[in-house]
DNA sequence: CTCCTTAATGAAAATCATTTTCAATAATAA
DNA sequence: TTATTATTGAAAATGATTTTCATTAAGGAG
């Protein structure tokens, strides 16, 4: 469960309110999932799924909808790791000490969050954006790093 | 059009056969369709559609086909730059002189392609590639960075 | 060059994640 | 409490990509 970003209660009532969104079970109840869902890059019917135990009367259709928004409110993070379907994570920071990057195994889809290098990387993207928005007038808001390979379990598998 | 990567006619078809591929007219026509086609990011339907011009018999199936080989066999990258369609470009070797990373425009989709800071880049990517192969056990094959944010012409208009 | 095996292909149907529609419901401002 | 209107669920629609299957044509053998 992530602390330190989450006030007690509401930490992200106010963002709702500052938007003109409405407070609603089902947006707490993704938040819920997604708070506890870390390092689980959720689909959209996996969040449905985990939604639907305590709170049977949401509908697939609120979860898009609520998912949407949170990652136009940046809130939420949506990745295509090429399996098919849309995946999401909660959004740290960008400077947020849970930022991390991520490596995909093309063959099983496994995701592993690492952070290892991230403060190199954090300051050559510093440095790239700054370059990058000055040349092509560009406003730059998030950035994307993944690596893809085999993990171990699918390399030995060769 | 890509020269250097490509000596003569063929440069392809010896990749084909030695795969176990067969050389189609089909084949020949994606490949020639991406290889004018630079920094224009086509999506199936696109290529389909510049195919189509030379060749009204290829449907758009073997479009697809077509490139899920040259994706497998890392002659093409396949993208998703969030507008619900995948799109292809030829690949240059990691090392090549045309390897570049994106700028994407979450306004209007625009691309750009940038290779300014690639050195840099590459060269961290290197160490980072090597540190994380080393710590996950992790073969790492391509890498994908981009940056999203709004272009020259979507922020004035904000 | 001809024949044979089987990969490649096109058209149509099937998939399936996501979006849209629309009438009913509920959050919030007054 | 009441009025306003954003939110919602169910069902239907969408649309990119994949699958099916009968037909065609690469390319190796002779
Ligand atoms: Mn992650
Ligand atoms: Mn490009
Ligand atoms: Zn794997
Ligand atoms: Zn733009």
């Amino acid at each position: 469960m992530p602390y330190g970003k989450c006030q007690g209660h509401g930490w992200w009532q106010g963002k709702f309110r500052g938007c003109g969104y409405r407070i609603t079970a089902a947006r707490e109840a993704v938040l819920n999932t997604l708070m506890l869902s870390e390092e689980k890059h959720m689909s959209a019917e996996e969040i449905y799924l985990s939604v639907h135990e305590n709170n049977p009367a949401v509908g697939l259709t609120t979860i898009y909808r609520t998912l949407e928004i949170l990652n136009d409110m940046g809130m939420v993070f949506k990745f295509d790791f090429g399996d098919g379907r849309a995946r999401y994570e909660l959004a740290s920071g960008t400077d947020d000490e849970n930022h991390h990057h991520h490596l995909v195994c093309t063959a099983c889809k496994k995701i592993i969050d690492y952070k290892e290098f991230i403060d190199d990387e954090l300051e050559l993207l510093r440095k790239t954006e700054k370059g990058l928005s000055e040349k092509y007038n560009f406003t730059i808001n998030t950035h994307l790093i993944q690596f893809y390979g085999l993990c171990e379990d699918c390399r030995d598998t060769r």
